[in-house]
DNA sequence: CTGAAAGCGCTAACAA
DNA sequence: TTGTTAGCGCTTTCAG
C-alpha cells in the first residue's frame, strides 16, 4: 500500500542505496539523480518507514516522559515544554501517566526499552532509580525530571524546593506570623519532603511553631478533606504553606466553608503558581516554578547526550523558584 | 548490550522460533520447552524490540494523540482519558500539541505516517480532514475527537456543542436575562460554531437580544482583553456566555476591574466544567462535558478498530453535556 | 511440537 | 558518484 524505498528508487531509475542517500546524505548524490529521486519520492508521496530505521539504529528518535499525573497544571506545562523542545529537534514523545505507582511506573518503563526510545524524562515514583539502571547501562539518553538525582548516571533538571519552601515561610514570617501550618502532601514524594525540609529551615531560625497536616494525594479534595479534618481536630494556625497550588485550592474552600476568612483570619501560600492561581476564590500567593522551561531545558538534555554522548557531560539544572504574592496572605492580626 | 531473542533461543537450546511462540503463541509449544524458553528470558531480562516487531507487522500499537494544546485543561482530561484506555489495551500514546496551526498538524501527521503508528485521535485543526485521508487509506484507524465527523471514514467522539450551547442560554433567559453576550473563540473553530448556533437557537426563540465578542484565542487573558475591549465600546449585557471557562476567567477580571459585580451586575456561564471552574473568584456556572470519557471512549474505538479491522463499523458517538449551576449566574436585577 | 529460512524497510560498508 | 549486499530482531510459512 505504502511506497517504500523500493519503490522510489524504481521510479527513479536508481539503487535503494542511492535514495538512501539522498534522504540522508544529500551532499554524497549528484544534483542531477538528487532531483530525480526527489521527484520521485514527491510523486510516490513516500514517507520513510520508522520502524525500519529504527531497527538498524538500534534506537530512536522518541522520548517517553514519564510524569505522575499529566491532569496535574505542573506537569501539563511541564509536558508542553518538552513537547515544544522534542518537536524541533525532530523527536516525537510517549506520554506516561505513572499515578505514582511503582507497578505503573515499572510497566512503563519495560514498555519504553521495548520501543527502544532514545531518551527517557522521568519525575520517578520513589526514591532510588534502581529501574532505570538498566536502561541507561543500554545507552538510552536519561534524566530526572523535577528531581534532585546525583550526577552520577543521569542528568537532573529541578527547581530548588528548599529554598522555594523556604520563601514561603519566610514571606508569612515576615508578615508576623508565628504559628505556621504545613499542609504537605505524601512524605514519600521528594519535592515534598524537600519544600519541608525549607520550612523548617525558616520557622527553626525564626522559632516559629510549625504543626504538620499530611493529605493523601496533592489534589484539591484531598487538601480538603485533610484540613477539614485538622479543623474538627482544633488547629488554629494563623497561615498555612501548602505543597502546591491544588491543596492550597482544597484548604481554602475548608476554610471557606468553616467560617475563616482569608487572609482576615488565615493566610495561605500555594505552592506551583497554576494560571489559575490568580484566578481563585482568593486570589493566591504562591511559589512559582518555571514549569516550561524545566521541561524544555530536561528534553534539550536528553536530545543532546543522544545526539553525542561522548559529548555529553551529565549536569544538574536547578531552577530558582520565585514567591508571587497575591491576596490570600497579609498580616496577621 | 541488550539480549534479543537470539540469545534466548541459545540459552533455552531451542530455535529462535520457538522463542517467537514462546511470546505469541504459548499453547503451541509443550510446557517443558516453555518453562526452559521462559527461563531463559527472565534469566536475561529479554524485552521484545518492538520496531523489529513492527516492522514485520507493519504498524504498531501506538496512538498518536492530536490535540490543540495539552495545556487547555479539557484536552488534559481528554488525555488522560486516552492514555488510560491506551496502557489498558497494551498501546502507548504519541502526544502532539498543533496550537491549531494547519502547518503543525501536517507535521505531525507526517511524524505519525513515518512512525506507522495503528490508530491516530485528532482534532483537526480544519474543516476537512483531507490529509487523513491518506492515512485513512493506508489502515490506520483514525478518529476525529471532539468534532462532529461524518461516519464515512473514521469514527468520531464529540459533545453536543449545540445542546450546550443552548443549555447555557436557556438558563440565562430563564432567570429572566434578556441582553446576553456571547463571548465567542476563533469562528473557524467548530465547536465555537456549534455552541454558537445553540445559543442563537434560544435565544431567537425568546426574542432575546444576543451581542457578540470575539477573542482571539481560547485563553484567559484573550478572554480579559476581547471584554475590556467590548466595555470599551460601551457594551453592557446583563449577561454573557463565553466559549469556554478560561474566557469566562478572563471575561471575569476585566469585568471585576471594571467594577462590575458578579452576578449582581452580570451573570456568566463559562464552558467545560474544568476543575478549577468551582473555584474560581467567583464559582463559575458552566456547561460540563464528559472529558475523560470522551478521550476513553475515543481511544476504545480505534483501538477496537486496529484489533479487528472488517468487524468494525464507523460510528458517531456523542457525549451530552450538562450544565452545572453555581455562583456566577443570578436572576436579572 | 520444533527447526530452518525468507523477508519486513532501511542503513552502512564495500565495490565498481 | 552509484550499485550491491549484509544484516538489524522479529514473525511466519513450510518442512521435518
Amino acid at each position: 500500500m505504502t511506497a517504500s524505498m523500493k519503490d522510489v528508487a524504481a521510479l527513479a531509475a536508481v539503487s535503494i542505496g542511492t535514495v538512501s542517500n539522498v534522504l540522508n546524505n544529500p551532499q554524497m548524490v549528484s544534483p542531477k539523480t538528487r532531483d530525480r529521486v526527489e521527484q520521485a519520492i514527491a510523486q510516490l508521496g513516500f514517507i520513510p518507514n520508522a520502524p525500519a530505521r529504527q531497527l538498524r539504529a538500534g534506537r530512536s528518535k522518541v522520548i517517553g516522559l514519564v510524569v505522575p499525573d499529566i491532569a496535574n497544571p505542573f506537569f501539563t506545562e511541564v509536558a508542553r515544554g518538552v513537547e515544544d523542545a522534542a518537536m524541533e529537534a525532530g523527536f516525537v514523545v510517549i506520554l506516561c501517566n505513572s499515578d505514582e505507582q511503582a507497578a505503573r511506573e515499572d510497566r512503563y518503563l519495560r514498555v519504553l526499552e521495548s520501543q527502544r526510545v532514545g531518551a527517557i524524562l522521568i519525575t520517578p515514583a520513589r526514591k532510588g532509580i534502581k529501574p532505570l539502571q538498566r536502561l541507561i547501562a543500554n545507552g538510552t539518553a536519561v534524566a530526572l525530571l523535577d528531581h534532585e538525582g546525583g550526577t552520577r548516571d543521569a542528568c537532573s533538571v529541578s527547581v530548588d524546593d528548599a529554598l522555594g519552601g523556604q520563601l514561603a515561610a519566610s514571606h508569612l514570617i515576615g508578615l508576623g506570623h508565628r504559628s505556621i501550618a504545613w499542609l504537605a502532601g505524601p512524605p514519600d514524594i521528594p519535592q515534598v519532603a524537600d519544600r519541608q525540609a525549607g520550612i523548617l529551615r525558616a520557622t527553626e531560625e525564626h522559632s516559629v511553631l510549625l504543626e504538620r497536616i499530611v493529605a493523601g494525594q496533592m489534589t484539591a479534595s484531598a487538601g480538603d478533606a485533610a484540613v477539614d479534618a485538622a479543623l474538627a481536630r482544633g488547629m488554629t494556625p494563623s497561615a498555612m504553606v501548602c505543597a502546591n497550588d491544588l491543596l492550597a485550592i482544597g484548604a481554602m474552600r475548608a476554610l471557606m466553608r468553616a467560617g475563616m476568612r482569608i487572609p482576615q483570619d488565615v493566610s495561605i501560600v500555594g505552592y506551583d503558581d497554576i494560571d489559575f492561581a490568580a484566578s481563585a476564590a482568593v486570589p493566591l500567593t504562591s511559589v512559582r516554578q518555571p514549569k516550561y522551561e524545566l521541561g524544555f531545558a530536561a528534553a534539550q538534555l536528553v536530545i543532546s547526550e543522544f545526539e553525542d554522548r561522548r559529548a555529553h557531560a551529565h549536569q544538574r539544572v536547578r531552577f530558582q523558584p520565585q514567591i508571587v504574592v497575591r491576596e490570600s496572605t497579609g498580616s496577621v492580626a
